[in-house]
RNA sequence: GCGCCCGUAGCUCAAUGGAUAGAGCACUUGGCUUCGAACCAAGGGGUUGGGAGUUCGAAUCUCUCCGGGCGUACCA
C-alpha cells in the first residue's frame, strides 16, 4: 500500500471516529485527498479535506480539520499532524518512515513502486501503426515512445499490457510500393521505366530493388508486381521493427489490416451496419451515418470503386478489439488522426458496443531542429526525418527522453545539437549522471579495498541530513507517478520526476561525501547504502523511460 | 467556415479545483587539495492572453473575445 493511500484510509478513520464520538455531524464521506504540500515546511503530506467537508458538515474548515486531527489513531509512522489555515492538515512522517523506503528500494528492485491498480486487467495500447512502405519517421516516433514508457508503468500498475502495433499490408498503398519497386528494379536492368506522381520516391526502394536485382540478375523480369510488392513490404516491415528495437520498444503483436479481410471480419462489420441501419448508398459508395453521433456529415465507407476506405477496416479493428476482452484500450494517434479517430468509436458504438474502454490520446507535431533552423518534413513529398538517422546521430537515450518531456498536449521541438550537448543545459545527462555519481562511488570504494558488503548491515537513522530526507521524500514518491501515468495515460510525468529526482540528488552527492577521511565510519555505511538505493532507483526509473542506466559517461 | 490543441517569468515548459503559481535555459554573483564541476549555492524576474461567470477557493471548470499551431478526402 502506498503511503498516499495509508494516509487517506487514516484520516477516514478519523473521520468516523469524530462523528461516532459527536464531534462532527454525520455526512457522506467523500473521497480523501492526500497531496504533496507547497512547501515542506508544512509537512510531508497534506490533506484539504476539511475544506471539502465544510459544506456538507456546515462547520468552519479549521474546526473540522482540529476534530479529525484529534481522533487520529496511533500511528508508528507518524511524526505529527498540524492544522492550518484555511483547513489543512498537514502531516509529518517520522525519519524512520522516511529512511525505510532505502530498504524498499533495493529489496524491491525493478518491483519499487508498484501498485494495484490494474491487478486482474486486461490492457491493450496501440502506438505506431505506420504502413510498411517506407522507414519509421521522427513523427511516429513520439507516439511509439509514449506507447512504449505508457506499457512500462501500467505493467507496474498491475496490468497486463499488450503493446500493439497495427499496419496495412494490403490494398492501394502495397500496390503502389510493388510498382515502385519494380520500377527500380527495371531500372537497374537499364531499362526504360519512370516513376509516377503516386510512386514511393525514396532511396530505400532503390535499396531493395537492388537487393533482388544481386540475388537474382534479371529473372525476376517477368514478375507481376505483387512479387515485388509483397518482398518490399516484408523487408520494409523487417526493418521497422529493427529500427524501433534500436530505442527499446517492441511490440508484443503486430496485427495486419490484411488479417481482417481474409477472415471476412471487414465484411462482416459492414453487414452488421448495414442491418443496424446506419448504412445507405449514394452516387455508388456506402456511406456510414456519422451525423447520427454528432459527427458533422456522413462518411464514407465503402468507395464506389468497391474498396473500402481506410475507415472500414480501422472500424472492423476496434470491434476486435472490444471483443477480445480488454478492460482498457489505450490509442496514440498524431495530429493526422485528430480528426478520424472519433469516426472509428462511432463505428464502435453503432456496432452495439460500449466504448468508454477506448481512450483515445493525441499528441501533437514534433520538429527536428539542426542548426537553429527547423526540418520541414512532408510525408506525401517524400522529405522525412528517418528515426534510424537520428538514432545514429544522437542515441536512443535523448530520443526516449525528449519524446516524453513534454506533455502530449504540446508540439515538440527537438532540438539535435542539444541532445548531443554534454551540458547542464541537457537534462537526460542530468539525470544519468546521477547514476554515474552513484556508480563513482562504489567502484572508488572497490578500489581502495572497501568492503564491498560494508553497508549491509547499516544504521539508517544516522541519515538525517535534509538533502539525504529531501530525496527520500522524492523516492517515496514513484508510485504515485506510476498511478498517475496510469490513470491519465500521460507518460511525461516520468520524465518530470526522473529530473527531480536527480535535483534531489545533486545536492545531496555535493554535500554528503561518503568516502572523506573526516566521515564518521558508521556514517560512512550508512550513507553507502543510501547511494546504493540511489543508484538503484535511478538505474529502476531510467528503465522504466526505456532508457540506460550508464556505469561511466 | 468548422473541429481539436495551445496561450503561464525574456525563452522552453510544469502544476490530482487548494496554501506564497514552480523548474530548466538565459542573465548576475559565489563555490573544486579527496567519491565525475556533465555539479552545487545565492539573486533578480508573473495582473497565468483580455473580460465575465460558477466556487469557501480558479492557471485549472463554463461562456465570450483576441492570438497561434494542427486538421478538415470516395488518401492512410
Amino acid at each position: 500500500m502506498t503511503v498516499h493511500h495509508q494516509l487517506a484510509a487514516v484520516l477516514q478513520e478519523a473521520v468516523q471516529a469524530a462523528q461516532t464520538a459527536g464531534a462532527l455531524p454525520t455526512f457522506d464521506l467523500p473521497e480523501i485527498t492526500i497531496e504533496r504540500p507547497r512547501d515542506v515546511a508544512f509537512g510531508d503530506y497534506a490533506s484539504p479535506t476539511p475544506l471539502k467537508l465544510a459544506r456538507a458538515a456546515r462547520l468552519a474548515p479549521l474546526k473540522i480539520a482540529q476534530a479529525i486531527v484529534d481522533h487520529l489513531p496511533a500511528t508508528s509512522y507518524i511524526e505529527e499532524v498540524t492544522v492550518a489555515p484555511p483547513g489543512f492538515i498537514n502531516i509529518r512522517l517520522t525519519e524512520a518512515r522516511l529512511q525505510q523506503v532505502l530498504v524498499a528500494v533495493l529489496s524491491e528492485g525493478v518491483e519499487y513502486g508498484r501498485i494495484h491498480l490494474g491487478d486482474g486487467k486486461k490492457a491493450q495500447i496501440e502506438c505506431v501503426s505506420a504502413n510498411p512502405t517506407g522507414p519509421i519517421h521522427i513523427g511516429r516516433t513520439r507516439g511509439g515512445v509514449m506507447g512504449d514508457t505508457l506499457a512500462r508503468a501500467m505493467r507496474l500498475a498491475g496490468y497486463d499490457v499488450v503493446l500493439e502495433y497495427y499496419y496495412n499490408d494490403a490494398g492501394r498503398q502495397i500496390t503502389m510500393l510493388g510498382e515502385s519497386t519494380k520500377i527500380r528494379y527495371l531500372q537497374l536492368l537499364g531499362q526504360p521505366a519512370e516513376l509516377g506522381p503516386d510512386h514511393y520516391k525514396g532511396d530505400y526502394i532503390i535499396d531493395i530493388a537492388r537487393q533482388l536485382y544481386e540475388a537474382h540478375g534479371a529473372a525476376l523480369e517477368a514478375e507481376p508486381t505483387e512479387y515485388f510488392g509483397s518482398y518490399a513490404k516484408d523487408k520494409i516491415s523487417q526493418s521497422q521493427k529493427e529500427t524501433l528495437r534500436r530505442i527499446n520498444i517492441v511490440f508484443d503483436v503486430y496485427y495486419n489490416e490484411q488479417s481482417l479481410y481474409e477472415t471476412g471480419r471487414v465484411w462482416e462489420a459492414l453487414e452488421t451496419l448495414q442491418e443496424k441501419g446506419y448504412v445507405y448508398e449514394q452516387d455508388g459508395a456506402q456511406w456510414f451515418r456519422t451525423t447520427e453521433f454528432g459527427d458533422e456529415k456522413d462518411r464514407v465507407l465503402v468507395k464506389k470503386s468497391g474498396e473500402p476506405t481506410y475507415r472500414m477496416p480501422d472500424i472492423a479493428y476496434h470491434w476486435d478489439k472490444a471483443q477480445r476482452g480488454f478492460d482498457l484500450v489505450v490509442d496514440i494517434f498524431g495530429p493526422d488522426h485528430h480528426a478520424t479517430a472519433p469516426q472509428v468509436l462511432m463505428g464502435v458504438q453503432a456496432l452495439g458496443y460500449p466504448t468508454d474502454f477506448v481512450r483515445t490520446v493525441l499528441h501533437q507535431i514534433i520538429s527536428i531542429i539542426r542548426d537553429g533552423q527547423e526540418m520541414k518534413m512532408s510525408t506525401r513529398a517524400g522529405t522525412f526525418v528517418a528515426l534510424d538517422d537520428i538514432v545514429d546521430e544522437v542515441g536512443p537515450d535523448p530520443i526516449r527522453y525528449f519524446m516524453i518531456s513534454r506533455s502530449g498536449n504540446s508540439p515538440i521541438d527537438f532540438d539535435l545539437d542539444l541532445a548531443l550537448e554534454k551540458s547542464d543545459k541537457n537534462p537526460v545527462y542530468y539525470i544519468q549522471n546521477a547514476h554515474v555519481r552513484c556508480a563513482g562511488i562504489f567502484r572508488k570504494w572497490a578500489e581502495a579495498g572497501g568492503d564491498p558488503n560494508a553497508d549491509a548491515d547499516a544504521d539508517l537513522s544516522l541519515l538525517t541530513h535534509e538533502n539525504e530526507l529531501a530525496f527520500m521524500r522524492k523516492a517515496m514518491e514513484l508510485s504515485a507517478v506510476i498511478e498517475q501515468m496510469t490513470l491519465t495515460s500521460e507518460p511525461h510525468h516520468i520524465a518530470f520526476y526522473a529530473y527531480d529526482l536527480a535535483a534531489a540528488f545533486h545536492p545531496t552527492y555535493e554535500k554528503c561525501r561518503v568516502l572523506n577521511d573526516d566521515v564518521p565510519e558508521p556514517l560512512r555505511r550508512a550513507r553507502l547504502h543510501f547511494y546504493r538505493a540511489a543508484k538503484q532507483l535511478f538505474a529502476h526509473v531510467l528503465n522504466l523511460m526505456g532508457m540506460s542506466a550508464p556505469e561511466v559517461m
